[in-house]
DNA sequence: CGGTATCCTCGCCGATACTG
DNA sequence: CAGTATCGGCGAGGATACCG
């Protein structure tokens, strides 16, 4: 019986570790479910809502996340600027998915 | 109107935040799908599939894997040692969700 | 208001050597 | 074989000040 290599297939091209790359930082996923939750959300009230994050990294992920069609920003031309994040359709699709992972959890804590 | 407050529920008791505890690392994941696909899996050929990882860091991610209960260390008493690691019911539950995941992650990156 | 620029810290990750 | 001990770097994350 010849050996077989049985390699994880989460090497360079495994589509969880992307996923990961896009989703995984400290703070993305928080940045979806506030703005799931709440809607096109302009920066600021953003910031308030996650309670914790500076600046720099909010703006940050923000970039990232958008960079990458995740989520859209809206910049509207009032006097003083008005910007607003909201989730793309890419990014709604995730959705369901983190309700799963969120009730694995708590099934997984409830068994513990 | 009252101004209600929809803060992100991802703050210190997010499930979705504690999901990410116990599956985040850079080879946690990694491991997972490896024990899945692989079965039960001795140390070192463990190693071998994972292609890269050192000794310090895939030990000091499956002992955190193992105290969370997301896989089972068995060690058998031959000469020389034999302990294989598997994943747990728990972990199992995981799978499909991490599959969502991945075929997520196909989706959105053909659309792109 | 909605960020950027700058600097810094801390802990994950890792290489290497060694051991029961 | 299956790890631990030790040390180091490096980058994500963050505090603070400033800007268009």
């Amino acid at each position: 019986m010849i050996e077989t290599h049985y390699n994880c297939p989460c090497l360079e091209t495994c589509p969880l570790s992307r996923s990961m790359d896009l989703i995984g930082g400290k703070w993305k996923m928080q940045i979806i479910c506030t703005l799931n939750n709440g809607g096109p959300t302009r920066y600021n009230e953003l910031k308030r809502r996650m309670d914790g994050v500076s600046n720099t990294v909010l703006a940050r992920a923000l970039r990232e996340l958008e960079s990458v069609g995740l989520v859209e920003r809206r910049e509207y031309m009032e006097v003083p600027v008005r910007v607003e994040y909201s989730t793309t359709e890419a990014c709604d699709a995730l959705i369901p998915i983190l309700d799963q992972l969120s009730e694995w959890y708590e099934a997984y804590e409830a068994e513990r």
